[in-house]
Parts: C-alpha cells; sequence; structure tokens
DNA sequence: ATGGTTTTTACTGCGTC
DNA sequence: GACGCGGTAAAAACCAT
C-alpha cells in the first residue's frame, strides 16, 4: 500500500505521460483505493457512485447498477416487462396443455375424498380457472398493447400517453367491453382517448390514418369505451393543438403566444361553441402567423391540421373579429 | 329517422409576383 | 400564368333529438 503510494506519487512527480495515467487510474480502481487518502473505497450501487470511505470523494460516478431498470407494480406489469418470458405459456391454452381438474371429489384410486380434501380441491379449481382465464386475456392483451405501442410512435406520441392507452385498454377488457369489438378498435379507441386526456390530441383522422380499422368504427368504438368507462375526457381546447402546429410550420414562439391570445379572446367572445376545435386553433395559427409577419399560406396550415382552406378562412376571420375587439391587434 | 348546424368540395374572381 | 386569397353554393358530415 504505502509503496504503491510513494511509486505513484514519484510517477506523478516525474511527468507522466497519457497513457500511462489512464492505465493507472485503472489500476486504481481495481484495487479499491482512494487516490486522494488512500482509504478503502465503497460501492454505493443506488446512486451508482464509488466513494471513499475515508474522505468521500466519489471517485466514480454513473457506476453500473445491476438491478433491474424497471419495476413492477403487479402481475401483468411484471409478464410485459420481463425479458425472460418464455414463450410457450402463449402456446399453452390453444394446445389444450394447460390443467383441467375433475369435477368429482375422487382420487385417483375411485375413493371419495375426505372433507377436507374436496375443500381443497375446489379452491384449486377455482385459481386454476381463473388463471386460464386469464392467460386467454394475456395474449388478447399483448397483441393491442403491441398496436398501441405502434400506433402511438406513428403519431409520435410520448411515453405517458401509451401508458394511458394501455391502462385504459386494461380497463376495457377487464369490464368485458371486448364482445363484439374489434382488438384493433378499442386499442385504437384506447389511444385516441388517452392523446385527449393527455392535452396532446390526435384527431380522428390522424389516429384513423395508422389504424388498421376504419374512421366510423373508431369512433362508435370510442363512444361506446368512453362511455362505459366512464371516462371523463374534456371537450378538446384548441389551444392544445396550436404547439404541435407551430412547430410543424416552423413557426416562432411568438407566434404560438399569439395564437393562444386570439383563442382566448375568441372564447371570451363566446364564437368558438359548436365549432370543431381543430378549425379554431388552425385558424389561430395562421392569424397569428400573420400578424407576426411570418409567411404561411392557408393550404400549408390546412395541409399540418387535416382540415379545409374554407374552414381556416371562416374561422379567422371570426377570430380576428373577436381579437380586434379584446386589444389584440397588429 | 330527422332537422339544424358545421365542414367540405368545387368553382370563380381578384390581385400580385 | 401561377399562386395566394376570398367568397359562394351545394353536398356531406355531424349531432342531438
Amino acid at each position: 500500500m504505502t509503496d504503491q503510494r510513494t511509486t505513484r506519487e514519484a510517477e506523478r512527480e516525474s511527468g507522466e505521460d497519457e497513457e500511462q495515467e489512464t492505465e493507472e487510474s485503472a489500476e486504481r480502481e481495481r484495487q479499491q483505493v482512494c487516490p486522494e487518502c488512500g482509504g478503502s473505497l465503497l460501492e454505493d450501487e443506488e446512486h451508482g457512485e464509488t466513494v471513499c470511505s475515508e474522505c468521500g470523494l466519489v471517485v466514480e460516478e454513473d457506476g453500473i447498477d445491476r438491478g433491474p431498470e424497471w419495476r413492477a407494480f403487479d402481475s401483468r406489469e411484471q409478464d410485459q416487462k420481463s425479458r425472460v418470458g418464455a414463450p410457450t405459456t402463449n402456446m399453452m391454452h390453444d394446445k389444450g396443455l394447460s390443467t383441467n381438474i375433475g369435477w368429482q371429489d375422487k382420487d385417483a384410486y375411485g375413493n371419495s375424498l375426505s372433507g377436507r380434501q374436496r375443500r381443497k380441491m375446489q379452491r384449486l379449481r377455482k385459481w386454476n380457472e381463473r388463471f386460464r382465464t386469464r392467460n386467454s386475456k394475456e395474449r388478447n392483451l399483448k397483441q393491442a398493447l403491441g398496436e398501441i405501442e405502434r400506433m402511438a410512435s406513428a403519431l409520435g406520441l410520448p411515453e405517458n400517453v401509451r401508458e394511458t392507452a394501455s391502462v385504459i385498454y386494461r380497463r376495457a377488457l377487464g369490464e368485458d367491453l371486448l364482445p363484439g369489438r374489434s382488438i384493433e378498435g378499442v386499442a385504437t379507441s384506447a389511444l385516441y382517448a388517452a392523446a385527449r386526456q393527455a392535452n396532446t390530441p390526435r384527431s380522428l383522422d390522424e389516429v384513423a390514418s395508422v389504424s388498421r380499422v376504419g374512421r366510423d368504427e373508431i369512433a362508435r368504438t370510442y363512444r361506446y369505451v368512453a362511455r362505459e368507462l366512464e371516462l371523463e375526457v374534456a371537450p378538446t381546447d384548441p389551444a392544445s393543438y396550436v404547439p404541435r402546429f407551430c412547430s410543424e410550420l416552423g413557426l416562432t414562439e411568438e407566434v404560438e403566444r399569439r395564437s393562444r391570445e386570439l383563442l382566448g379572446a375568441a372564447a371570451d367572445a363566446g364564437i368558438t361553441s359548436g365549432k370543431s376545435p381543430v378549425g379554431l386553433a388552425a385558424a389561430a395559427v395562421y392569424a397569428a402567423a400573420l400578424l407576426a409577419n411570418e409567411r404561411v399560406t392557408q393550404s400549408e396550415v390546412s395541409e399540418v391540421a387535416s382540415i379545409s382552406e374554407v374552414t381556416i378562412r371562416n374561422r379567422y376571420h371570426e377570430i380576428l373579429e373577436a381579437g380586434g375587439e379584446t386589444g389584440v391587434e397588429a
């Protein structure tokens, strides 16, 4: 120990080269000795640091945490997140490999069971049945979650939306809302609802464009699911479309801010009710860009908002009228 | 199913680059 | 002359009843 320190210090004084330095630090790490005071080092796995027990010097940060990188809150999530799950469970149900417990309370020799044994078998039967039915739902769920994942990524929706969509889907599954409806349709509806709830809405058309089912079915299923699950989905706030439109059109924050002002003024003037939120947002963005002298054409806006130019024209006249009276002017 | 409202489609005229 | 914009009429879509 003392020898090592002295030789190291000697090296340092005699002008070390780079290679020697890195080699030396690697050695230090291996030997678990603090470079400052020579005390022994402790690994703090939770913070991913290696710390000196004597002087508290942090030798190494961002170490490798060898624990799981996720947490599972229930068994379903554990299944979903596990990276070692065998695919055989998927096949079991279909291949008839699952266990069946006979209903006769007889043992292998045909003798009747004692009351104690009978009760035990009843419990086993119950749980076996629970797990079996759960398995079929599980497979259903996997497919749906895959779809949600795919569509969310195609629509550029963030993690939390996928999370919410999954939760909604599971609830639908749990409440037996699936029979008579396609997995696709319900999955899409869940995603649509989740996007709205997270204030990053996508229009029905946008959602339909990445889904395997048509818009009408999505709308129908969505209504049904939303009603059955009593999802509280507030009418979409037009302002929640603004950031996306602005960024897709390459407009500045200034435009974004003004768009919100205009929408606020329009809401106060009471001209927003009954109008499509997308149309209002698109019109506000267009108007705001005009006021801020940033060049955008109506057709460009209609493109990103997937709304007709006519609607933009109609709305933005109304908006400017309302905005002008409320003090937002050019 | 129906009627009222909103949005879309399609077309036309006007001004500008 | 193409393009952006505005307006209009009729059709389609939407929504509550």
